[in-house]
DNA sequence: TCCATTGCTTGACAGTGTCAAGCTGGATAT
DNA sequence: ATATCCAGCTTGACACTGTCAAGCAATGGA
């Protein structure tokens, strides 16, 4: 054995152990509790040594965090795109924004609910915020763009978004509520819940 | 040493220790990562020995949904006092319920954020559940009481209502909005978010 | 050819949850 | 009064974890 380039062949590039622990930490999340995604179990199944990882993640909460932030940052970019493919409309945007958001949240549900924990964001020297903070500022000017009755001011207005969209599919995520009867009961109740906040998006 | 009754002095009761547990775990829930809440730093702080607790609670995640099942007896104890205190209209009791269950949520963030993990909720053979669902009731009820607009039905009116509050406490604990600058402005804040809701609450 | 650095290895340590076995004192049965 | 039992707790062990220290192997430059 010695030092084989292991069992998946030929390594081309340097990089390649670090991307192989990053998907396997990404995969372990959503595939059993949080208790399994462990150092070495995404070292085992990147197909390198135990102690491997601490030469690209400092700590455990280092590969944790790197994962996250790019849970961040992928879903910054689903906002995007779903704020320009919508039509020219504040709330139009802001509501294609708020769906974007929850189909993210529930195809990568274990990821999403560590993304929005306190103690996932010690590593990676704030990387993990930076890239929740872009996400906010993606919010932060579909909101401003919004007319709003008096007394709703921008941070207003971006809490009860964030705060619509994030607690539906926390509740959602973890069983608390549910849409009710059919397949597509999720969706549909997202939907009708998101139209419900109109009211503050609107000139009153 | 033998099996003298601990350093606290006589044990008067069987139940001491299983009380001794559950109040170390629900102290080092709020008092530090939760990584450090483990079965045997509870046994430390009850003044036991590591495998003590096994007696009470077969699995740590039995101990932790003791604590958290706990956590949601006093949320629904706090939510129905409020209820009751309010003044005798429909949106202003929900909205009590609503700045009771906010209050909970900052005065134990790190328990009320494990209440609302579904990986925290495997032992105790669902009594966490129960209770929840317990807060869940005092919820529904409220909501039914309220005259909506058409198309709100009772549950899209508790998912509103629930996700709201959620979503605001739990992004306010991970430090991911905040209510401005100034002391209370959290507080301040969560009430003016909360009277936004009130549109879907009164007769449309 | 020598050397240094990068990338990974093995080995060790303290800490964890959980299981197995043993002790102990009070209650109960005879 | 004596024997028995058992709940309640103990010690001990196991596999597993994160993290640190030391070492090896190969690559690149001088």
């Amino acid at each position: 054995m010695t030092s084989a380039p292991g069992p998946t062949g030929l390594r081309a590039r340097p990089d390649d152990v670090r991307s192989a622990l990053l998907q396997a930490a990404a995969s372990l999340i959503e595939s059993g509790p949080e208790s399994a995604v462990s150092l070495r179990a995404c070292a085992r199944m990147a197909g390198v040594s135990h102690a491997a990882p601490a030469h690209y993640f400092p700590t455990r909460a280092d590969l944790i965090g790197a994962v996250l932030a790019e849970g961040f940052d992928d879903l910054a970019a689903r906002m995007i795109a779903a704020r320009d493919a919508a039509p020219d409309d504040p709330f139009a945007r802001l509501k294609a924004i708020g769906m974007a958001y929850i189909a993210f949240a529930l195809s990568r549900p274990a990821t999403y609910d560590m993304m929005f924990q306190r103690c996932n964001r010690d590593g990676e020297q704030g990387r993990v915020m930076t890239a929740a903070d872009h996400c906010g500022g993606v919010l932060w000017r579909a909101v401003a763009e919004t007319r709003r009755p008096e007394g709703v001011d921008d941070r207003t207005g971006v809490n009860f978004a964030w705060m619509a969209v994030h607690g539906y599919v926390s509740l959602v995520i973890n069983g608390l509520i549910d849409g009710g009867p059919g397949p597509d009961a999720i969706e549909v109740m997202a939907d009708r819940l998101l139209s419900l906040l109109e009211p503050a998006f609107t000139g009153g």
